[in-house]
DNA sequence: TTAATAAAAGCACGAACGTTCGTATTTGTC
DNA sequence: GACAAATACGAACGTTCGTGCTTTTATTAA
């Protein structure tokens, strides 16, 4: 790896944790440079715009959340086995990235750009899209196996869930809620029962 | 009404349509100004500092909140009337007032000031605390009725309730997903029948 | 070791930000 | 109608922002 990509990767690392802070848009060239012990212009050069660095930081944290929650969750026997092993990990993804560390990233940089059209825009569009899809490929997989009622409503299921990490984002980072955690996942366990015993 | 206070209400008027789409910190004295056809410093005088501005919107939008959607919705019979007539009535605030019109300024503001402390995190903070209150009172009611299992938790109720109006945010603005708003009636219906027929 | 290239630095710019200050104008009261 | 108080104005301030140049330093391949 050349030293201009070493220097790269380093930059949106500590882009990725500063963003949590203060938001994509919140990210300032000048206070990322002086972090890192490196001129605006430096910095600058690696991505040509700001918006260049923002589309950047927003593919390094998907590239990031695929190999550490959605992977290792492909690892596990389809239908519940893997949409509990998605959810498990994406809940120490929340804790060890998000919660404690500024918020997350995604769940900001959606607020700020969902009425700004442009590539950021279309980025953070596209990430959104991909997880929907895959936790409703999941579901769908759970009817397959018969661990969930073939009435079940994937994409309901897509919207609850995500619903629910939103709701334990805001409980634990705006109200200081100790029970969050605990009440996501006893919501998660509502969802899963509601699941196999769909009536209605 | 004095002139200072009715310029007072129109910059409020003004800035909480503003701060929908540009957050609340995303709010300027200068464009303020002159989109009301007044000079920087005589907005400015009126709040101080832009702290003070940002805290005088929040305000606004508490009152404007309760005046349109609490207070209504007290009108109803304790339970289950009143708790469906609040979120009948949320509903229609969120659809007239944030959606299609920037975002959520409580939404985006929270957000931007969880972890900012400051007079401004505090006043929203007590926003949310009085929300959570009014929406865990209502639930208990419904208990006392006789309409829901005394075995449900109120608080969880509220989590569960708020997290699906941050979910419905996301998917009608981030993913533009049309279904949303019957995504949001049809778990809500489900919530409502769990509380009902409570079963763990 | 040298030459070509990549990476970083230095410096400056125009624009926008919140805020301050002194002054002018409008409002409300006697 | 006079006079104090409230309200609004215009200009300027110090900072910070992203970005564009030119020059210097570091890396890489021959």
């Amino acid at each position: 790896m050349s030293k201009g990509l070493k220097t790269k990767e380093l930059i949106l690392k500590e882009a990725f944790a500063k963003a949590g802070e203060v938001g994509l848009s919140g990210l300032t060239i000048g206070d990322l440079s002086s972090t890192l012990g490196m001129s605006k212009s430096g910095l600058f050069a690696h991505f040509q715009s700001k918006e260049n660095l923002e589309v950047a930081v927003l593919d390094w944290t998907r590239a990031k959340f695929a190999r550490t929650v959605l992977g290792p969750a492909l690892k596990h026997p389809r239908g519940e086995p893997r949409l509990r092993a998605f959810f498990d990990n994406w809940i120490t993804w929340i804790e060890t990235e998000t919660i404690g560390k500024g918020g997350c990233l995604i769940v900001g940089a959606s607020i700020e750009y969902d009425d700004r059209p442009g590539v950021v825009r279309d980025s953070l569009l596209s990430l959104h899209q991909e997880l929907q899809n895959s936790i409703t490929r999941m579901v769908h997989a759970c009817i397959e196996e018969g661990h969930f009622s073939a009435e079940v409503d994937p994409e309901q299921f897509a919207f609850e869930l995500y619903s629910l990490i939103l709701g334990f984002h805001h409980f634990s980072r705006m109200l200081g809620d100790e029970k969050s955690l605990q009440r996501l996942r006893q919501s998660f366990e509502t969802l899963m029962k509601h699941g196999k015993t769909y009536e209605q």
